[in-house]
DNA sequence: CGGTCTTTTTGAATCGTTTCATCAAGGGAT
DNA sequence: ATCCCTTGATGAAACGATTCAAAAAGACCG
């Protein structure tokens, strides 16, 4: 009774295996009777099939792999979000595994997700350092793309976000408001996107002469925004504005300051990253870059069933999307500082 | 050259498959020069175990799956970060499957997890109709704990949290605090969470005769918490606290509150429920009732390998926790309402 | 009734591992 | 030299589905 298997639910419905087979994935290639015997008995014995077997078989999986840096970082889960319905209706399945931003966490589900065979992959690398084992996947037939991620001169599809303009619009906001030292949060620089923000960020303060603190963390959460800020604050040259790598970061940033006491924005402006819904709805609705999250993850599934389409001759594709600014309150200068 | 199987590297090694199975799987019963020999075949080779190979012939996957009733809330994604550790130092892998509070979804996800002969199952069930889905699973021997949510007289081992009492606990905070009508909002009512949090709730309310007005949302999210407060501020009578069934449905609320120019907590006060990690950095400080989230994961996956273990003999067990009420500015009664 | 097509069904081969009963090769001990 | 043990290696039999050439069964025509 362990397992109910093809042979016999085809016993029990006088036919062969290939029949019951047949009736599974061609049943109009089954007669009528035959079809309504062999369901019957699928459903007397609940008989389900083996997917294991059908892949050996087959020697794909019909999964479709997501590898993001954090699961519970809203920006990724909406991307996910956008990848979906188009993997669903295509017959794939998602799995979504997070690297926790840790290089060996993410080489451990690469290495899985290479033994499962995989039909795709969409991934948010966490550094350089992970561009050979994503080779390697994709020299073994498994199509790549990479989110929120330019491809470089790495051999694959990408759809990205322009951060190191991001970055500018960012810093561009803040030096506009007439802050003259501004602080960067956000880390480990290993992380494409943290560098790419702040370059974007140094590039606007050197051009303006504004002076940039930069505080780098150890992750792009929560957390780390709250140390951040409490080093920041023993500082004795103490910044008016603070640009954080992601919202998480910001919402952390605002949450130390706001039990500090430091008035926002009047004392310390914010802005983050992402614009992800809570944002919005912060103790200071918080300015913020915004990225096209589901449209990130729609364009990656796109790709990457073109990829699998076309199968021989496939030219890579870079997409490349435009953040675009969001002001809110807590870089709002119509209030002055108090001094 | 598509994929090097163990035949290919037995050849190069010059060995037989049965070997190279052996280096691979129990290293010690092989031949010190034996097994460098094989060692280096395989990464001359590049070859990869082909996972659905091994899980055919062992007739189960290392994959756990956890069912959720939405990715996208923090209290889920801790759910999952707690239960993730133990998991993987089993040997297991986790996969995450978003319901998103549908039952189609969740059905969808169930019938290929069967067929992909998970190891187990950890399901937060969208409503009672999944429960013959569910029963079926463990018929064909895939434990299953059910989270956030009591088996009831369902043969399932279970993680809980005691949400009539929650619901009690808010509610009579909220009565404490001298409201005399109190909203609730949330829903669909067909969630048990909802409804047992409504449940204490009601009870509370009756006991003191407070008024009670109930707003039934389709989902359990920021919009839900906006669209309900819009309704209930057409209202004559209008409520002076509101209870959500979760804290997203609180943030909602509240950004629609202060939206339309209503003082949090003087004009309107809010409790959520979860206690995420946003609820502590919203634009009020959110009073929530705190449900032990990663300890809830953690729990989860060890009756489930208790479960796997135990084998023949096992009773399950159903583990409830208390819920904490966390008081914070949103519910603030010191500041008079103005009158 | 034989012959030609078409529609269904069959059965065996195959996918890549794991497992296990055998077999081979030495190494003592007698 | 013989026999018994231990240690390693082998090869074939599963696991459960899919696929495809070939057989069987009808249908139709002359």
């Amino acid at each position: 009774m362990a397992t109910t298997s093809m042979k016999d639910v085809a016993r029990a419905a006088g036919v062969s295996v290939g029949t019951v087979s047949n009736v599974l994935n061609r049943p109009e290639a089954v007669a009528e009777e035959t079809r309504a015997r062999v369901l019957a008995a699928i459903g007397e014995l609940g008989y389900v099939r083996n997917d294991s077997a059908r892949q050996l078989r087959a020697g794909r999986s019909r999964t479709v792999a997501v590898v993001v840096l954090d699961v519970a970082n809203p920006f990724f889960t909406d991307v996910v979000r956008g990848a979906e319905p188009l993997i669903e209706t295509a017959g794939g399945v998602v799995t979504v595994c997070d690297s926790g931003e840790d290089v060996r966490r993410e080489r451990r589900h690469l290495e899985i997700l290479e033994e499962q065979r995989v039909l795709g992959l969409l991934i948010t690398p966490v550094d350089d350092s992970s561009a050979s084992w994503i080779e390697r996947l994709s020299g073994h037939d498994i199509p790549v793309v990479l989110v929120d991620r330019g491809a470089g001169r790495h051999p694959h599809c990408s759809v990205a976000v322009d951060d190191v303009h991001g970055g500018r619009l960012a810093a561009r906001h803040l030096v506009d408001a007439g802050h003259e030292r501004i602080a960067f949060i956000g880390g480990p620089g290993s992380i494409p996107q943290v560098a790419d923000r702040l370059a974007g960020c140094r590039e606007v303060c050197e051009e303006a002469g504004t002076a940039l603190d930069v505080f780098t963390t150890a992750g792009l959460n929560f957390a780390a925004g709250r140390e951040a800020v409490e080093q920041m604050l023993g500082r004795a040259d103490r910044p008016t504005a603070v640009f954080c790598a992601n919202d998480l970061v910001a919402l952390g940033a605002l949450q130390s300051l706001t039990m500090h006491g430091v008035k926002v924005p009047q004392e310390c402006a914010i802005i983050g990253y992402d614009d992800i819904d809570f944002a919005a709805a912060a103790a200071v609705p918080l300015s913020s870059v915004r990225q096209p999250r589901a449209q990130l993850g729609r364009t990656a599934a796109q790709l990457l069933f073109d990829e699998i389409a076309e199968e021989g001759g496939h030219t890579h594709r870079n997409v490349v999307f435009q953040p675009e600014l969001i002001a809110r309150a807590s870089t709002a200068m119509d209030l002055e500082p108090p001094l």
